[in-house]
DNA sequence: AATTATAAAATATCAGAAATTATTGAAGGT
DNA sequence: ACCTTCAATAATTTCTGATATTTTATAATT
């Protein structure tokens, strides 16, 4: 029983998706100023189409759009990542805990099936191959999902993954990454939670998000 | 210096205003279909500024907004509640403890004030003057802000009132408080917190919040 | 340099209409 | 009764174009 994937999107989440996309990848830059008319012939969108999604990009915080005065990709600053960052720590190692507690056996199968899929893909950038940054991204957030996914709160889920995003912005923004020692803390977050851990693998989980915290706050000091 | 209020909100932050406060006050009832024809009229704006209206509140959980089906008022559920309920556990302690390490003089004037304030419109509710509820629960509003407000997190603040908004939908739903003591807890966390005793505070709003929560779910047995 | 006046650009809002999709209800078959 | 099919209707999504208002940019004046 193969899930259904919806085959038509509408033009309004096609273009939520692909907006918030290039601001997640810099493609847009922080601070940048979002015309409406340039955007039109760049996203091929109406103007209404256009304004919905970024009013809603903007209730999620990637828009800033100050009365009468347009929209605006949010600014990155020192502060912001690391208010992210904390918020980040206390809602995942939360899910965490959870997710380890309730976690069935089709939980431990998915868990097991993400991180080899996202090791497979360590592998090739510690090998030097950058040319996938997208899709390594996309199996380290397939891989943190799966590791809390049983926590068995929706609306957790949903604030965890704004916070993810907003966190990979930030990564996106200078990118670099810390090698083999976020590969090794991967494998260790596997293991604990395996093990049933969850004290342990709450530890490594904050240690890894705020060492790629520090990591970002050094490589910004030469950006921004 | 007086704080300078925008004088002409525009029509859009307006709608949005009304419609969200109708969500949570439960003039619009949960599940209810949101048809655009018939809310022009009775928001007097036109499509488009609907459309963005409730994509804004589709995008903080307010709205349901299925593919091609139009909106709808999130419905609500015991499941939803109680997941609110631990969010703003987690988060509001979280950023007590915090503003209770941080907080300064200022922050302690606000924070007496604002309880004040409470405590008198509390008096009136006791004594069955019920013709107030939502002035009331602004000034509640107000103290759990004030006394998280040294938090010194945007981020956390603003999770955190998203949190508190829908939470307070639920209390409105099923229009019912647990009088004295709520008051009293109130009490008791101005009192630790002007103490700086962060656990203790920390403690009484955990079981503030956990106490609304089974006098909430209680209530909804009847209802839904 | 600072301020004010003027022009240009951009936004916010609206109405109307075309295209697409969902819903309803009737008709017919099992 | 129950389910399917099909057409009619309703609603949503999307776009265009127009207007009023506000912001921003430019120029002129003190």
């Amino acid at each position: 029983m193969p899930k259904m994937t919806k085959a038509h999107k509408t033009v309004g989440t096609s273009t939520y998706q692909r907006i918030k996309h290039d601001i997640i990848f810099g493609v847009l830059a922080p601070g940048e100023k979002l015309k409406l008319e340039p955007l039109k012939d760049r996203y091929s969108a109406s103007l209404s189409t256009l304004r919905e999604t970024l009013n809603r990009l903007a209730s999620e915080g990637f828009v800033d759009a100050p009365e009468q005065r347009g929209f605006f990709v949010t600014p990155v600053s020192r502060e912001d990542l690391i208010e992210v960052s904390n918020l980040r720590v206390l809602l995942e190692c939360h899910a965490l805990e959870l997710s380890i507690s309730n976690g069935d056996t089709e939980w431990e199968g998915n868990l097991v099936a993400a991180h080899h899929k996202l090791h497979l893909m360590e592998q090739r950038m510690l090998q030097g191959d950058h040319s996938e940054v997208e899709a390594w991204k996309r199996y380290d957030w397939e891989f943190h999902l799966a590791l809390i996914q049983a926590c068995n709160s929706r609306n957790l889920l949903s604030l965890h993954a704004l916070l993810y995003d907003k966190y990979l912005r930030y990564q996106m923004l200078v990118l670099t990454n810390r090698g083999e020692t976020a590969v090794r803390e991967h494998r260790a977050m596997l293991d604990a939670a395996l093990a049933r851990d969850a004290a342990k693998a709450s530890e490594i989980l904050e240690a890894h998000i705020r060492g790629g915290l520090a990591h970002t706050l050094e490589a910004m000091k030469e950006v921004a």
